[in-house]
DNA sequence: TTGACATGTATCCGTAACGGATATACTATC
DNA sequence: GATAGTATATCCGTTACGGATACATGTCAA
C-alpha cells in the first residue's frame, strides 16, 4: 500500500508503539518494552524479537538514534542502551498519528460506534 | 506483537481499508481499490498485489465472503466479483478502531499536535 | 541455597504480508 | 488502431513479524 507525502508510512504499530513511547524521553529497549504494554492497558506486549528487530531497522532508518545520556547515573543498569526519537522520528509520527485520524474519522462517518 | 482480546488484531492498513469501504455495503475488488482511495484523500494506492492477497487472506479468516446480490443487474459488468463484510469482520474493524483510538488518545497525551 | 522470576540485550528463523510487475480481456474514446 | 479505464488474478523478491532461544545479573522467597 504505497503511501503518498511521507517516506516511512505506514508505520507498522510495533515502530509506531517505539516512537510514542520515545516521544516523551529517552529509553532503553527494556523499558520500552514494558511501556508499550502500559500504553496499550496490557493488551499489546512486544516479545524482543520485534523490539530488536524493529529498533535496528528504525535505527537505520534514522528514526531513533543512540542516546548518550543517562537519567540517573546512580540507579542505572550498565547493560541499558537508551534510545532516543530523531526529527525525522517525530515527523513520521505525527505523518502516521494524523493517518491514524483520518481513518477514524473515515470510520465515524459510516458505522455505529461505541468506544 | 501479540495483541489480546481479538483474534485478528492488529490489523494490517490494508484490511482495515478494506473492512471499512465494506462497512458501506458489498462492493467488488476494483471497487474497493477506488474506494480506499478516496478514503485516503488519494493518499493511499492499492496495488492489485496487496487487493487481491488481502481478499484471500479475509476470506480465509471470516472477515469476508463473496455476495451473491448485484447493486443493479443492469449497469453491471459481468466479470466483477462482489464481497461483503461478514459478522466476524464487522467485530474485527470495531476492534480495530478502538485500537486506533486508543493510540491517538494515548499520544494526545504526550506530544503536541496539529492534525 | 536453590529455584524462580524480573531485568536486560541480542540473534535465529519459519511464516505472513507487502506490493510492483505482469498477464489477460473487454470497453470506450480520440 | 492506439491509448486509457475497468476488472480480475498470479508471481515472487523483499520486508516484517514474533516466538523460541541464549545468556548474564540481581532479587526474593521457600
Amino acid at each position: 500500500m504505497a503511501t503518498k507525502g511521507t517516506e516511512h508510512a505506514p508505520l507498522t504499530p510495533a515502530v509506531l508503539h517505539i516512537l510514542l513511547v520515545l516521544s516523551t524521553g529517552e529509553r532503553h529497549g527494556y523499558g520500552i518494552m514494558k511501556q508499550v504494554e502500559v500504553d496499550s492497558q496490557g493488551k499489546t506486549k512486544m516479545g524482543p524479537g520485534t523490539l530488536y528487530g524493529s529498533i535496528g531497522r528504525m535505527m537505520e532508518a534514522g528514526l531513533i538514534r543512540e542516546s548518550d545520556r543517562r537519567v540517573d547515573s546512580q540507579m542505572d543498569d550498565e547493560r541499558r542502551v537508551y534510545y532516543e526519537i530523531t526529527a525525522v522520528g517525530q515527523a513520521a509520527l505525527e505523518a502516521e498519528l494524523r493517518r491514524y485520524r483520518r481513518v477514524v474519522a473515515v470510520a465515524e462517518g459510516r458505522i455505529a460506534y461505541g468506544g
